[in-house]
DNA sequence: GTCTATACATCGATAGAC
DNA sequence: GTCTATCGATGTATAGAC
């Protein structure tokens, strides 16, 4: 049994997370107000304390946020056997969960916020997340830490171009399974066509 | 005729950019006060303003200052005469210079100052330095915008994973060369080598 | 050109009434 | 659970004396 009142409560949580993610799409993940916030769901600032125990706990609920929507995304997918092909779909999947939310994606994958780092509990979300994209860079033959690591660098480098030169727009985004064949072509061993 | 009154102000100028690096390395690139600046090269902040209008003013002076580093970087390069040789010359002292100093690449790359725009003076310095890489580019064989988006992007990724993930390190540095032959070997035309 | 003093704003967080 | 009121710290920028 739940309880009605903590049913309510978790609702109201998810509803400032949501105004948050809103408020930093604006302004940046480190550029909206506590006051701002409280005022976007129409409370005032310090009952923001009654839900966060402080800024921090609240960024951590959008890192735990962020990586349960990555990892709903990637169960939603329909991955095909030939590990190219999975790679390529999951591989898209992850570069337009990154491409679709700036601010999301600099919470979750870069070091934004000086002094945040998220709590064991969500970390461990992120970490699924990591474990899963692993299992098909391995299937498509990446073996060595340096093939995965290259590989890292270009699909991150597709991204952070994609959203630093043309936020919304596709100009790198188009590239991309263009490139992991590129990248798997050269593969020393274990081809996976 | 330039003056000695000019040339202290000058040399003062350029030693308080000299302290806002060093801080910048210190806090990050947004996460130092005038207050401190001031205090690193020993007067009060409100001295400050007889040398910039604005923080923004000083952003830009950095700005100004790290393009002219890189020019110099530049300059003092020995190219190889085979396009694919000169183009890893270049390719590697950008990324050294990327690498070496994180708010520094930040500033000059990326936007990490919100409201901060380069003054046109300034930013003719940058677009000096993207030219003189992007002739390099075309004579390596990268004719499309495509071509030079995907390489840009490559290398960029590079230099993020680097700074984000193992600052200082040279896990991915030490691959750039292996990636630039991979990419430019796949180039349909006019191979380079 | 440097100083003291201060204006002015923003922000995170807390105290305590209701 | 939400409010008003306020604390305390930080930070940019300005006024005016020296």
């Amino acid at each position: 049994m739940v309880g009605k009142v903590a049913e309510r409560r978790e609702a109201r949580t998810a509803e400032i997370v949501e105004a948050a993610w809103k408020l930093a799409a604006i302004h940046g993940i480190g550029g909206f107000s506590l006051h701002g916030l409280a005022r976007e769901v129409g409370i005032r600032q310090p009952s923001l304390y009654e839900y966060f125990d402080s800024k921090l706990a609240l960024f951590d609920a959008m890192f735990a946020d962020g990586n349960h929507r990555l990892l709903e995304r990637m169960d939603a997918l329909d991955l095909p056997d030939d590990p190219r092909g999975a790679l390529k779909v999951m591989m898209r999947a992850f570069v337009d969960f990154a491409v679709e939310d700036v601010p999301r994606q600099a919470l979750l994958f870069t070091r934004a916020i000086p002094g945040f780092e998220p709590s064991p509990e969500s970390y461990a979300l992120a970490e699924d997340a990591l474990a899963r994209a692993g299992a098909l860079l391995r299937a498509a033959g990446m073996r060595a830490q340096g093939d995965v690591d290259c590989f890292i660098a270009m699909v991150g480098g597709v991204i952070a171009a994609q959203n630093s030169n043309d936020p919304g727009g596709n100009r790198w985004v188009r590239h991309l399974d263009r490139l992991i064949d590129l990248y798997l072509d050269h593969l020393p061993t274990r081809r996976s066509r």
